[in-house]
DNA sequence: TCTATAAGTTGACAGTGTCAACATTGACTA
DNA sequence: TAGTCAATGTTGACACTGTCAACTTATAGA
């Protein structure tokens, strides 16, 4: 018990982002000051300093490993989803829905451009493994049903990410017509189903 | 030249709404600080408080005044749109596009939870008349094509909404292959119309 | 005319990010 | 093995923020 407090950390750069992103789950990005995080870590409030050179750049690395894991679970998805181009497709969806509807402040944060530095060399690259996901079954569902692959991949992204973004808003609540159904997404995937990909 | 400054401003609620949108349409809503709207307004840095008890609270007030436009351009453009109900829904769909593109710093303010209270009584009523602009077509699109139009009202709220914020974000921008077409939107509608609306 | 109160001002406080100056440590080199 | 220097951490300071209490000024109504 003598051990008290070794003058280096060891992996400080690491125990920061742990504490900042434990930090965004428990009371949202706001809740991340640098001398938070450096309490949340038992270290002096300008330490953070010395690993990143702004807050911005700490949320900036907490923005990129939740890109990372949506990334990992997207390939994972993938890897197991049936082989229907039109379902890997969906399933691409549901795991930007599911993680968002998991882990809402952080699916809400990685999107503020005031905090999260998107021209970032990390995130540029963990973006494109992204892309690379999505990608893949898009192209196959093109050739499946004959629309514009660009198109459809912005659709479908846009769709998924507005619905979520307008939902974890509280849009949805507040009308009295929409109170019942919570969870929408099935329905929406269901009829965008019947639109796309009924065989004409 | 002698009447310098009359102790009362005269409006002084309505001046600091004013100056709060010209600064985040200047520099976006962080630019938005008690002093410098009172600053701006040429009033000293605690005036603002015997109006808005709050920053939340000013912020909330320029984003209903945000909403109250959106509000009338909706009306505004079904007063005038073709009678067929899947262009009237498209033309609502339109307004929140061609808002968002014209003020960008104003479509992204007016979500954020943390600056915006959703729960004010006055933000709850305009959100009430930006509903019934929106709902009226949707019902009779409903009607029209067979789908639910629950579901039809999420989910042309939320592709809009979505492609809106995502551009804005400049995720479409990253990506080569999608570096040309800067404004999907039209493709988008033209697609869904192909899907949803073609007679089977 | 008097007075309560709305509307503005001034000064203070704690919390924030960030910087410069200093202290400690460990790794590399001679 | 000794010595040095850069990396890592600490401390203290600064300007800026929102917010509050105490004070001043002007206005509306009795």
């Amino acid at each position: 018990m003598a051990e008290k407090k070794p003058f280096h950390h060891g992996d400080l750069k690491r125990a920061l982002l742990d504490a900042t992103l434990k930090l965004i789950d428990a009371e949202t990005v706001s809740g991340v000051t640098i001398r938070a995080v450096a309490k949340a870590t038992g270290v002096s409030h300008a330490a953070p300093t010395k690993h990143y050179s702004d807050r911005r750049q700490l949320i900036t690395a907490a923005a990129n490993a939740v890109f990372g894991e949506i990334v990992e679970l997207t390939h994972q998805r993938l890897a197991t989803s049936e082989h229907p181009a039109r379902e890997r497709l969906i399933s691409t969806a549901h795991v930007l829905y599911e993680y968002a509807l998991e882990h809402p402040n952080r699916y809400e944060f990685i999107w503020r451009r005031d905090l999260v530095d998107h021209d970032n060399p990390d995130i540029m690259t963990t973006m494109n493994k992204l892309y690379y996901g999505y990608d893949m079954p898009v192209e196959e569902s093109a050739m499946d049903t004959g629309f514009d692959s660009d198109t459809l991949a912005v659709l479908i992204w846009s769709l998924v990410h507005g619905y979520v973004d307008l939902r974890m808003k509280g849009m949805f609540e507040e009308r009295q017509d929409l109170k019942t159904g919570q969870d929408r997404l099935p329905a929406m995937i269901e009829l965008l189903r019947e639109a796309f990909f009924r065989t004409p």
